[in-house]
DNA sequence: TGTGTGATCGTAAACGTTTACGGCTCTCTT
DNA sequence: AAGAGAGCCGTAAACGTTTACGATCACACA
C-alpha cells in the first residue's frame, strides 16, 4: 500500500494526497477529509524510509544504554521513568524514542559511529558518560544533536543534564557531621564513571569544611554496583581497626548489600552503623529501616532531556529556543530511620 | 557524504562502488580494494534509509517493551539479559536490535500498529502477552516476521518462546508436598498476563495430583508484581484463619517483599513458612535465608529468539530453515534454605 | 580471422516520499 | 472587461541506494 495505490483508488495526484496527509494548508477540505478516510480505510501509512529519504530526517531519536554496566549501576526502573518523561514531550511531535543496546562485547564508541553514520537516528541520547568519554568527542565532531545523562570532562561545550552527585554527597556528610559523626565511610562505584569522582569530590569537599582530616581507608570502591558489590565494600569497611561510625553509599542497590553485610555482622543499621543511601528507588522504599536518600523526579528530568534534544534539532530549534542545556538535577533529603547519631554519643548521652 | 561523491573522488561509476562494498563477486579486486580504502578515509558509511528503500528491508528488528509492565514484573537485569543473547546472534548478520517501548499511557496494540506500519522494522519481538492479545492477531494479519516472548490464547500458529511457568508451580507443589505440606498458598499476577494463568494452571494441577482440595482463599492476586506487592499479599496470606504453610510466588522481586512481612509478623521465612520464588535472579541470589528458586539461562533464551526471529525473515529463512517456533524453556530448580518441611511436622518430631 | 567467453564496469531504473513550481478556475476589484 | 489574487491541484524532480542489463575488452580457441 503506498500513496500511489492511494492515489489511484482515490482519483486525485499523489501531491494532493502527500499534502492531505501531512496537513499543509492548501488543499481542499472536502478532499483531505476523503484522503484520510481512505488511508484509515485501507490502512495506509507512509513508508518511514521514504520520506526519511526525502527530507533527510527519521523522525526517530536513539537512547544508547550498555547492558553491562548501567543496569547494575541503576536497577531499571531508573531508565524506565526517564524513557516515559522523554516520550510524553516527544509524543507531541510525533517524534519516536528508540533505545539501542550496546552489545556488551561492543567497544561504545564504534557503536555509536555505527548508529550515528548510518543515519539512523535524527539525535542521540549517551548516559553513563565516562569521565574521558570518547563518544562525546565523536558526536561533537559529526554535529550530530546529542544530550548526555551525565557530565564528562570531554568535548567542548555540549548540552547534558546530571544529578546532583556532588550535592548528594556533600550534604549526606554535613547531615552526619551535624549528628556527631566523624568517622564517615564511602562506598563508591568502581568504575571510571564519572559520576563517581563527583561523588567523590562532594564528600571530600564537605570532609574539608567540617574541618576532618581525609582518610582514604574509608573510600572503597566497589567492585560492582549491585547488591554484592554493595555487601563486599561493607565488608571492607568493617574489617578496619577504625571502623567508620556512618557510611554513604554512590547507589541505593548496594544499600540492600550493606544492610545486609551489616546484620551478618550482627550489627543493625540506623543503630550500630549509619547509613544512608542514594536515590528514593522503589528498591530502596522497601528497605527496613527506612533508608535516608534523596528524591528526584525522573520523569520530569526525561522531560528536560526532551526539550533539550528538540533545541539542538534543526526542525525544532524555534519551538524550544535557548542555549545549550547544562544542568544538574536537584535532589531532595528523604530522612529515614538509618542515620541517628553515633551510637557513643547516645550511650554518652544515656549514661 | 554520499555514494556519488565516493564515486567521483575514485572516477569510478556509483555502480561499481556500490558492489564494492556489498561484497559482490564482479569487481575486481584492485578496484574493490580502493574503494574500501577510500570509504574508510572519508568515512563513508551508506545511507540507511536509501537501501532500506531500494530493498524493501530495514536491517532491523524491534523488541518492544511496556515501561509500565514488565519491568515492575521482572526487574530489569531479565531484559538486559535477553537483549545480549538476541544481539550475539545478530551481530553474525549485520542486523541490529533496536528496543521499542510503549509509552505508558498509549495502547500497546496501537503502537505496534504504528510501528508496524511505518515500517521501521523488519520483525519484531513482543514480550508480557496477554492471554488474549491483539498484537498477534495485528501481526499475523499483517504477515510481519514476530516472536513473542509468552505465549497466548491469540492468533493461529505463529513462534514463541515461553519460561515453563506451569512447570515450575507444579514442581513446587510437588516437592512443597513431599515434605509435608498441605495448606500451600499462591501469590499470583494480577494482571491478565498470560503467565498468570499459567502458573495458576501448573498450581492446580500438582495440588489435584497431589489429592489435596483446592481452596480459593489460599490463591492472591498482587496488586503489582513488585516488593510491595509481594508484602500486601503475603500480608492478605497471613490474614487467614487457617493460614498455609507454604507459599510460592510467581516473582521473585515479590519474594523480597514476602521476607519483609513475614519479618515484621515476627516469623522466619524458612522456618516459620515455607517460600519458593521463582527465578534465581540476582536479587533472588542475595535472600536470606536463601530462596529456593529455579535457573534459566536468559542469554541463551535470547539467542533461541533471534533464532526463531530469523527463520521467519525471508533472507535468512534458507540458514535457519525449520517449522515455526514454539518452545517452552525449562527452569532447573535450585534448592535453598526457604523452604524446609512444616514447622508442626518438625515439632512434631522433635517432640 | 572470426567467435565465443569471462571478467569488469557503466547506465539507468526503481524504491516511496515530499515539495517547488506552474497552471487552472473563480471571485473580486478597478 | 481586464487584471489581480486566492484557492486548489497536477507534474516532476530529488533524496541515496541497489541491481538488472548491456557494453567493453582481453583472451583463447577453432
Amino acid at each position: 500500500m503506498s500513496i500511489r495505490e492511494l492515489a489511484r483508488h482515490l482519483n486525485i495526484s499523489i501531491g494532493t494526497v502527500s499534502r492531505a496527509l501531512n496537513g499543509r494548508a492548501d488543499v481542499n477540505a472536502e478532499t483531505r477529509e476523503r484522503v484520510l478516510k481512505a488511508a484509515a480505510e485501507l490502512g495506509y501509512a507512509p513508508n518511514q524510509s521514504g520520506r526519511s529519504l526525502r527530507q533527510g530526517t527519521t523522525n526517530a531519536v536513539g537512547f544508547m544504554i550498555e547492558t553491562n554496566r548501567e543496569t547494575s549501576l541503576h536497577g531499571d526502573t531508573f531508565f524506565m521513568s526517564v524513557y516515559d518523561g522523554v516520550q510524553s514531550v516527544f509524543a507531541q511531535h510525533h517524534l519516536d524514542l528508540i533505545i539501542l543496546p550496546c552489545p556488551f562485547d561492543d567497544d561504545p564508541c564504534d557503536y555509536v559511529r555505527r548508529v550515528v553514520s548510518r543515519r539512523f537516528v535524527d539525535g542521540l541520547f549517551i548516559s553513563a558518560t565516562q569521565r574521558h568519554d570518547e563518544r562525546i568527542d565523536y558526536l561533537i565532531e559529526r554535529e550530530i544533536p546529542f544530550v548526555a545523562l551525565g557530565r564528562s570532562l570531554s568535548g567542548g561545550p555540549h548540552s547534558w543534564i546530571d544529578l546532583d552527585f556532588e550535592g548528594v554527597a556533600a550534604e549526606s556528610v554535613r547531615r552526619l557531621v551535624a549528628r556527631g559523626h566523624r568517622r564517615i565511610g564511602l562506598i563508591n562505584t568502581g568504575n571510571d564513571i564519572n559520576l563517581g569522582y563527583v561523588f567523590a569530590d562532594g564528600y571530600r569537599r564537605a570532609m574539608a569544611e567540617a574541618g576532618i582530616p581525609y582518610r582514604p581507608e574509608f573510600v572503597i570502591r566497589a567492585d560492582q554496583t549491585s547488591e554484592e558489590g554493595g555487601y563486599g565494600a561493607t565488608d571492607r569497611l568493617l574489617a578496619l581497626a577504625e571502623r567508620p561510625t556512618a557510611m554513604l553509599l554512590v547507589n541505593e542497590i548496594m544499600a540492600i548489600g550493606a544492610y545486609r553485610r551489616l546484620h551478618d555482622a550482627g550489627l543493625m543499621p540506623g543503630r550500630d552503623m549509619a547509613v544512608i543511601g542514594f536515590r528514593r528507588s522503589p528498591q530502596a522504599r522497601f528497605l527496613s529501616p527506612t533508608l535516608t536518600c534523596f528524591e528526584v523526579s525522573l520523569f520530569d528530568m526525561g522531560r528536560r532531556l526532551a526539550e533539550a534534544m528538540l533545541g539542538l534539532m534543526p526542525a525544532y530549534r524555534d519551538l524550544y529556543p535557548g542555549p545549550v542545556v547544562q544542568e544538574i538535577w536537584p535532589m531532595h533529603l528523604v530522612g529515614g530511620e538509618s542515620d541517628p547519631p553515633p551510637l557513643s554519643l547516645v550511650m554518652g548521652k544515656a549514661g
